[in-house]
RNA sequence: GGGCGUUUAGCUCAGUUGGCUAGAGCAUCUCGUUUACACCGAGAGGGUCGGGGGUUCGAGUCCCUCAACGCCCA
């Protein structure tokens, strides 16, 4: 080709149409696997008439026969479909479905009847069997045509599979099989039924056939999806799957697709090597948002000395990488001599698996923690009256998330489902409920309820999480089940061998208690402003703290059952709750819109830094009050939006108290320094 | 050129029908190893929500416009 180019040059000089030769900069297409370039090449194609095909695929979506998720990718799939361009299914390679036409070249116009009659006579010709078309040549003046070696017409037969004994006789009769073979997305587009026997009546298609939903790329929504459409429909009547979605693409840290001939792709091998196959899927369902493109950045671990560091364009095409960190080298996917290959490989990864990595280990933790605390377990039905503050809270967010959840994985949000498991799992679960299941389980009196309310919460956590990490889940399962045979405690029922058997869980709503999460609610705001003022003091978490906490009556009998909790969880003891709370002479005080807290630091007290706390949470409320009060001010609000005008007059006057007590404290302090 | 999408904390992303002081993970800083977990626990700092204009009592959210980036199609 190169020599080609000069030797057109040569000849349009010699010629003298030549003017001038310039260099140009243009865009040249090379093949990736041989770095040529690629050279168009005109040759006859067969073609595929599509405007039937198109419409029914078409069809099928409008008709919601075939939903596709996220819906904003229905446009690009019918304004596709709906041109109906012809499908050029011909390619010139060696791999794939050679494409069952047989060709015979006539001379004259008299051969081509008597040859279609012969191939008609043929023993076993059918309409099913073979189709046969003639195809006139383009060029009428017969002279040209015998100076360009054309034929008069060519008879083409196709026919159908596994009929060999007419396919040999057409041989016989010197006709020649088309060697190009079908484009790859034809035979995709074939997946769906041939993968099951088609065109056999096999078990497996009728059983399989249709299937429920497709998860796939948006760059081969017309490639594939549509192909898959219009071909099932058209072979088996029946569309292929129900469902599709689209799910993001990943691109690395620079914007950029990630592909093999950057070399800036990821092996899902080496995410697994170092994090682990859960924390891979956890990890890759917690980037599965709307969005159409997740940017993953990627780094390079040296195997020497385990140093992880950035990927960059420049050292992603290296064959050989040195460590940043040890200065060892390393090889790469691109390593091809054999001094480089013998170099040790290096992994590439992305640290945003660590995330799931860790959120797996605590899981793992837990439930070991779990296991070793279910010595002695006896299974048996808790009574709805014994149940107590936290075991009601578990129970309701429980029933929440996993309704949420349940919708969350139907409507393939998988990035929601696993927030909110990571949430609940880590941030309620662990370091809440099974923090206070410690204090029953040293009471010998209150181990066995405590252990049947674990055991069960466990249970359905681990059903929970197994899509999205089945391995862990299911080692746990199994472990478990040694211990804890039976669970439940409403019911106590014998659990599967097999989270994988082990049926989704479905709670009762009536569990769900918006009064009971609000209590809890309570106990957490007063428990991190407990915790806020041992940092902001600097007192060890060694040094037992008292504190009081001044609240309406109402408030403080939700208050009272959780109160035993705050000595394991802030090391804090309640002296006082209720109305008749007083702050004692040295505090440091916390306001929340419910209550004021007041925790004993005579002694302890760092009085600087407790008047720049309050100094700073008085202009917090200062500026939340002004803005409150602009928006009550608004007579078009309030007019607007009665019900939540009323919501920010109470919140106000809350804040309006909290600012009272702030003040209050804030002037003793400074009296002090 | 047409279409789809993105732009929110140093990084990667959430943010429902417009409404209380815009959230999370990682990173940073402080403190902490009381036996599930340092791949941990407690806390803190950090954002003129890409620019400009508009609608509205009120805009990260709705509309227009400009810019940058990504992908598909031509």
């Amino acid at each position: 080709m190169k020599q080609a180019r000069k030797k057109v040059v040569e000849d349009l000089d010699a010629m003298q149409l030549l003017e001038t030769v310039e260099d140009r900069e243009i865009e040249l297409p090379q093949s990736d696997r041989s770095k040529t370039p690629i050279e168009p090449y005109l040759a006859d194609q067969w073609f595929v008439a599509m405007s039937e095909l198109s419409q029914s695929a078409i069809d099928a979506v409008v008709d919601g026969q075939v939903s596709i998720t996220p819906k904003r990718y229905e446009r690009g799939y019918l304004d596709w479909l709906g041109e109906k361009r012809d499908w050029p299914v011909s390619r010139q390679l060696w791999w794939g479905h050679q494409i069952p036409v047989w060709t015979k070249a006539c001379d004259s116009e008299a051969e081509v009847q008597p040859l279609i009659e012969a191939i008609q006579s043929l023993p076993g010709f059918d309409k099913t069997v073979a189709a046969i078309q003639l195809e006139p040549c383009e060029e009428p003046d017969a002279d040209k045509r015998a100076k360009l070696e054309l034929p008069f017409a060519s008879v083409h037969v196709c026919v159908q599979s596994g009929c060999e004994e007419f396919e040999n006789a057409l041989e016989g009769m010197e006709l020649i099989r088309e060697e190009d073979v079908l484009d790859t997305w034809f035979s995709s587009a074939l997946w769906p039924h041939s993968t099951l026997g088609w065109p056999e009546q096999t078990p497996e298609l009728a059983c399989f056939y249709p299937t429920s939903t497709l998860i796939t790329s948006r760059d081969i929504i017309s490639l594939w999806v549509a192909r898959m459409v219009l071909m099932g429909l058209n072979n088996c009547g029946e569309v292929p799957f129900e469902k599709v979605y689209i799910h993001p693409k990943i691109q690395d840290g620079f914007g950029e697709t990630m592909s093999k001939s950057k070399g800036n792709g990821i092996d899902p091998l080496d995410v697994i090597a170092k994090f682990g196959a859960d924390a891979l899927r956890f990890g890759m369902a917690h980037l599965c948002t709307e969005t159409q493109d997740v940017r993953l950045p990627v780094q390079f671990e040296c195997p020497h000395c385990q140093h992880t560091f950035d990927q960059t364009k420049k050292n992603r095409i290296l064959p050989k990488v040195s460590c940043p960190s040890c200065k060892k080298e390393f090889s790469t996917q691109w390593a091809e001599s054999e001094e480089d290959k013998s170099l040790d490989k290096g992994a590439v990864i992305s640290e945003r698996f660590e995330t799931a990595r860790n959120f797996v280990n605590k899981l793992w933790n837990a439930s070991r923690f779990a296991m070793l605390n279910l010595e002695g377990y006896e299974a048996s039905p808790i009574s709805e009256d014994d149940l107590t503050v936290e075991d009601r809270w578990m129970l309701s967010r429980l029933t929440t998330v996993s309704g949420n959840v349940t919708a969350y994985l139907e409507d393939f949000k998988y990035a929601d489902a696993t927030r909110e498991l990571y949430e609940f799992a880590w941030h309620q679960f662990c370091s809440f409920y099974v923090e206070m299941l410690k204090d029953r389980f040293a009471d010998e009196a209150k181990r066995p309820h405590a252990q049947r309310m674990l055991a069960y919460s466990l249970d359905c956590l681990l059903k929970l999480l197994h899509p999205v990490m089945p391995f862990i889940t299911e080692e746990i399962w199994q472990n478990l089940a040694h211990i804890c045979p039976e669970r439940g405690w409403a019911k106590v029922e014998t659990a599967n061998r097999c989270i994988i058997d082990a049926a989704w869980p479905e709670l009762n709503p009536a569990w769900r208690d918006e009064a009971i999460e609000n209590q809890f609610a309570l106990y957490q705001s007063a428990l991190s402003d407990l915790r806020e003022i041992r940092n902001s003091q600097n007192i060890g978490n060694k040094k037992k703290v008292k504190f009081s906490i001044k609240c309406a009556a109402g408030i403080g009998e939700l208050l009272q059952p959780l109160g035993i909790y705050f000595s394991r969880m802030a090391n804090a003891e309640l002296v006082e709750l209720g109305p008749e709370a007083v702050a004692p002479e040295t505090s440091a005080t916390r306001t929340t819109a419910e209550m004021e807290i007041y925790v004993d630091l005579d002694g302890l007290i760092d009085i600087e830094a407790e008047v720049k706390r309050l100094e700073k949470e008085k202009a917090n409320l200062e500026k939340s009050i002004s803005s409150k009060q602009r928006q009550l001010s608004n007579e078009k609000f309030v007019a607007a939006k009665p019900d939540l005008a009323n919501e920010i007059r109470t919140s106000l006057s809350q804040a309006e108290n909290q600012l009272g007590t702030i003040a209050d404290s804030l002037q003793k302090m400074t009296a002090k320094l």
